[in-house]
DNA sequence: CAGTGGTCTAGACCACCGA
DNA sequence: CGGTGGTCTAGACCACTGG
């Protein structure tokens, strides 16, 4: 099968995982101590101290420096969801990504804006709106807040060659982000700007960017819920 | 500021990030070789190693071999989802967990059905739907599909004492799971379940587990999108 | 070819846990 | 206290990349 043999460290995560996923091994009890796989698979305990480790990164065992390492009550059900740059994600799957720009101004914050960004009531804040499409099918409503403090020469990008997200990762380096998914009706302007019916179900992500010591970007995008999905993939 | 001096390996990891969040190298950039990291730092190969491997991880750098490393194109905003039991997450915020069982029993697999278990058209398969309340409010339908050579007893489990998602890990150890998120509007039977309007949007979450060779269940969720948001947070 | 990262060893010291 | 995992060293050999 394998012409190249698996690294050693490989071997003992195999190893282990078989016979977790055997049901030799049920949660919550012990996995051999370092030193016994060690004298097992006759390698070195920096080896196998690797190959548990990654285990342990990856939720499959739980490890408690003294106590010992135990197969994981629960294996969670977890996965990397990645939040990609639309324009990437778009011409990734072999689509052309194309995008009007409905709307770029300075507003001064309400006291909602100002709360999400951590200014005072009536600073300026930078505001787009756009739609992204697909092959010419809309799939995104992207509206965004960008503080002027991280990122002053916004309004000047232009949004039609460059996304705002690569924008901003461009000029104000991301340190820290939260987001939220959820699904709503659109709004009535976001459902005419994406083409869709003010009874079609949508997933609606925010988004918060920080840079810094500062809230860079705050983003609302709207996804036509027939359109787009978030899918991932777990394994172990 | 900390008492207990952070291990080599953080040190050197916390170098790295902050050169890239200053941003003194920008994306593209070239990270300086293992070689010099080690001189620069006094500390061995293996512990510099350790800490542009841990980078490379994160998605924060990419290393390729006979290269070298380079500071990543688009720091991604990614985080992990995690799917948990639905009791365990509603316990662990200090809220009541009740469950309603409205359906369990044995179907013939129709051609969807046997394609998604593949297995062949007219297999048994066992069937369970319930709604799960958070403190007496309706969160999440459950529909459910289970493959009973995988969990042959399914159908003897008390579902309101054990989740189906407890009893599956238990019964069939988990090594693989997909899923997808999206907006949809709930079937009637669902709205009435929840107790919600036929028009209001709702989370969908599809998940199909894997355990060994087998598809051991399939599982529809969905979520009132006014009562439940999924959200993760992400750093570096 | 020289430089890079990928892997591995045979030690070592330490902090922590449970008996 | 002995056993555990957390960290670290000073070497080593290899596969791969680029010029």
């Amino acid at each position: 099968m394998t012409p190249i043999p698996l690294p050693a460290y490989e071997q003992v995560k195999a190893f282990v995982k078989a016979q977790i996923n055997l049901g030799v091994w049920r949660p919550g009890d012990a996995v051999p101590s370092e030193a016994a796989l060690q004298h097992q698979f006759g390698v070195s305990r920096m080896t196998v101290n690797r190959a548990v480790k990654e285990l342990a990164v990856e939720g499959v065992v739980t490890r408690v420096q003294g106590s010992g390492t135990v197969v994981a009550q629960l294996h969670r059900i977890s996965s990397t969801l990645a939040v990609r740059d639309i324009h990437e994600e778009i011409v990734e799957r072999g689509h052309i990504h194309s995008t009007t720009v409905l709307l770029v101004e300075t507003v001064r914050a309400d006291a909602a804006l100002a709360q999400t960004f951590n200014v005072r009531v009536g600073t300026k804040v930078f505001h787009s709106a756009q739609v992204h499409c697909e092959d010419g099918v809309a799939i995104q409503f992207e509206d965004r807040y960008v503080n002027p403090a991280s990122a002053p020469h916004y309004l000047d990008a232009d949004l039609t060659q460059t996304t705002s997200t690569h924008y901003l990762l461009e000029h104000a380096p991301l340190t820290e982000a939260s987001y939220s998914i959820e699904a709503a009706l659109p709004t009535a302007s976001e459902a005419k700007a994406l083409g869709i019916n003010k009874s079609a179900a949508c997933l609606v992500m925010k988004r918060r960017t920080i840079s810094g010591t500062r809230v860079a970007s705050f983003a609302r995008l709207v996804y036509p819920g027939t359109r787009y999905s978030f899918s991932g993939n777990f394994q172990l």
